[in-house]
DNA sequence: GCTCCAATACCCCCGGAGGGGTAGAGACCG
DNA sequence: CGGTCTCTACCCCTCCGGGGGTATTGGAGC
């Protein structure tokens, strides 16, 4: 654990650096393997910002670039961010619903990263903004354990603690000058996203249904969701394929991403 | 029709200049309603290169980006000049197996242009080079129609005679001189990007009926294709996830395309 | 010779998606 | 009041993917 100290104090000297970020994960790599390492930026309805992540450019322009881009609104993690979590840490394979690994949204977002697991740790780093470091875990290497999770969450305090202190509102002169760019303008969130696929069309117990599928939501997770009978949750996923003209969640998908893109 | 033939002759005065394919494109647009064109061409093992596309910035900059980074092996475009083609006109949905509007390819590399048929005319513009204009219609509007077919079928020696003329080898120097600059380093195609996968660990015929399942052929297509039993094919596709240590399409797919990144 | 493995083929199971019906209860509106 | 719409729930079906077996053939190599 000499590896985690001896990094920690190079992360408290870089705090309100250009080096921060890079330290941080440096500890964080001490703590247990993974391969990939990003942190994103969630304030109410803008997209997210990218802080920092360890991935090579070439990788990272469509990765980021395209996660940024709506997909993010159907991650497990900033659904959490959603539900008002601003601390603490937790796993990809506790967040995701039943048929997430099946989702377009899995597939697409993570078949370029390789990702299989994902663990995150979460930080208030102002008022309404809350920052999500994540460490994922490719293919071939094992789901992150019940141990390695519980070491994260030992150490997840400090690692909050150390994100709010860089890119927390109250940081540094010199860190909050990068930050002031961007003010976050107000934008379309999941449900207007929705509300503009489903417009006129839909009703809106589709709409809701329609969310869930998105999100990797089985016909029988949504059923116990919603605490209707599965039937009635195949009934109004078919009525809705009708109704958009669509007949698979892939062309779902590809509706969903193409209402963000001209906002 | 008259449009079609004013166009024409502009498309023609354009030819060697700038102007050549926005012309070309107008032109086309008289024949049948579209939304997205686009030309890439093709030479053997290496990327295709994009010469032309009607798309804005930022779609473009993911689309057609990703789709010279792999996903390009798996377009039945790609497959039908590597199988000889080069000139006539197809459209997707004859060229595709019978899975492959579920496949993880049209997911991904569709599922951001809309694209739902795409139809090509196909040209020879070098004696190993062939490019492919080929036109998307979105979801929502109907497919090519037989009639919209044999028209483009009836324009295709034309439209071909103009992009040999503008692209083609022979072409004016001034078009040249842009064409020099890359040469087309020799890249890995389809096969060699299988068996960076399958190294030492998958049989020839595991091998073999992968290649077909990542280009959207079902197990009964794939048996067919083969002519062995529906049977064996799940045996060998079940062997080979085993192997890969993977359990689903989508991760065969995420697979390939990292296969092909470090390349 | 024998053994190992690839390829063939069949059996079984399950779960999920997608699409076809029918039907009742309640709400809302002209 | 009657009609229309929504939500609920059930029935039926097919197709497909994924995973569990077993068995036969034939060839390559020890």
């Amino acid at each position: 654990m000499s590896d985690w100290n001896r990094h920690l104090a190079d992360t408290i000297a870089a705090i309100g650096t250009e080096g921060f970020a890079p330290c941080l994960d440096r500890a964080c790599a001490a703590l247990f393997p993974y391969r990939i390492s990003m942190i994103f930026s969630y304030e109410g309805n803008a997209r997210p910002r990218s802080l920092w992540h360890n991935m090579p450019p070439e990788v990272a322009q469509v990765v980021v670039w395209d996660y940024c881009n709506g997909p993010y609104l159907l991650d497990p993690f900033y659904a959490e961010t959603e539900a008002g979590r601003q601390s603490g840490t937790v796993g990809l394979r506790q967040l995701a619903p039943d048929m997430f690994f099946h989702s377009e949204y899995y597939q697409k977002h993570y078949s370029r990263t390789g990702i299989r697991d994902e663990i995150g740790v979460f930080a208030a780093v102002g008022p309404r903004r809350v920052a999500v470091l994540s460490f994922g875990r490719p293919r071939g290497q094992p789901l992150f354990s019940g141990r390695e999770r519980a070491r994260l969450a030992d150490a997840a305090p400090v690692v909050e603690a150390l994100m709010i202190a860089h890119w927390g509102d109250r940081a540094p002169a010199r860190a909050a000058r990068a930050e002031a760019a961007e003010a976050g303008s107000s934008r379309p969130r999941l449900q207007m996203l929705l509300d503009r696929i489903a417009m006129g069309v839909l009703t809106p117990r589709e709409t809701e249904i329609i969310a869930l599928v998105l999100r990797g939501y089985s016909s029988s997770a949504i059923a116990a969701t919603l605490e209707i009978s599965d039937e009635t949750v195949k009934v109004h996923r078919k009525n809705a394929y009708r109704k958009l003209k669509i007949s698979s969640q892939a062309e779902l998908f590809s509706l969903f991403i193409r209402a963000f893109d001209p906002a």
